[in-house]
DNA sequence: GTCTATACTGAGATAGAC
DNA sequence: GTCTATCTCAGTATAGAC
């Protein structure tokens, strides 16, 4: 379809816009300006407002599945591949310290307005808790393992909330370490079973 | 002054208005609805809705001086003090599920729409970060007392985060109770200063 | 498939009567 | 101090020409 690339383009300009300005704060004249198209071309894509998201949160869906197969297939243990989640803290930190994490702010804009997206924005969250899970559990950690990953996933959106309003690099550089600390023991068998993921 | 009354009402219907639904999601009309007053007599109070907000922010940083003074007296060690703090993630968790951190979900809108009441808005964090830090100085964690208040703030702040996004109760639950254990092993000394708050 | 023109709505904000 | 009436503007959305 020769339609493919526009409408591609809309999307990737609307998923930068919601990342950076917010969903709501973002008006379909800030998305036609940014593809340079007109209003009226851009309806010719998207009918309403939530069309455009559930089209974002689709691509974004599609691109974490990617990125966790690629990490899977990088990784040559599970702790290895748990490291590249964490790390994502350090990799993407500048647009973290300027906007949050995309996953989190995302999800916490659309509780707040209710929205009937909500479900598919919090299975990007899902996403990454499962994937975790199932590293944890190949770590050995069977039981625990679900807990442990959304103890990461807890960490790393508290991390992006503070690097986010305190503007902080140093800070992040020290929480990825320290979960990069508690990791190896977890991958030693050191933390019991009994008390998942308690902080030391 | 007897205007006192309503401007109190407008604030504090505005305070859960914004918390509830977001700062950019409530329009004039929804506050002066739930005061049940006309937007006009709205205005003779609130100019901009920048006014309002920043009259909103002003009485959070007064009840929140106040709660860290209550739980100053109240409790009898640092610890106990820090334990008062963690376990406002169970007081409450209700509204925490439904609507996020007040104060992290604040943040981070402002952050998005570039807002000039940034600053103000982190003020708010930076109360609970300073008092934190405060009692592990007590504590006896003079040095890495900064790093260990910011580590206590991620934590909360991700556990807000997900226990939105999941509906979580027992996650909730769970990661206090980690929270606990970490500060009963900081308080015993047991938490060595060279690795600050890292993750066991 | 892309554009212009235009309708409709709700939000922020003001003026002035009571 | 409270209200109604009104203005302006941005945002969503539609119709229809090219």
């Amino acid at each position: 379809m020769s339609d493919k690339s526009t409408r591609d383009h809309i999307v990737e300009a609307a998923d930068q816009l919601f990342y950076h300005n917010g969903f709501e704060h973002t008006s379909f004249s800030d998305i036609a300006d940014a593809v340079k198209i007109s209003r009226g071309n851009f309806y010719y894509y998207f009918k309403t407002k939530d069309d455009i998201l559930e089209a974002v949160i689709d691509v974004r869906l599609a691109k974490t599945r990617a990125m966790l197969d690629q990490w899977e297939r990088d990784g040559r243990t599970p702790a290895e591949r748990i490291r590249s989640f964490i790390h994502i803290l350090i990799t993407n930190r500048a647009d973290i310290k300027q906007y949050g994490c995309p996953v989190g702010t995302l999800n916490a804009e659309l509780a707040k307005l209710d929205h009937g997206s909500r479900p598919e924005a919090a299975a990007l969250f899902m996403l990454f808790r499962n994937w975790l899970c199932k590293q944890f559990a190949l770590l050995g950690r069977k039981r625990d393992a679900d807990a442990l990953a959304m103890h990461v996933l807890a960490m790393s959106q508290g991390v992006a909330t503070l690097a986010n309003t305190f503007q902080d690099d140093r800070f992040i550089q020290r929480e990825v370490q320290q979960m990069d600390d508690w990791l190896a023991l977890i991958a030693d068998g050191e933390v019991p079973t009994s008390r998942p993921a308690r902080v030391n």
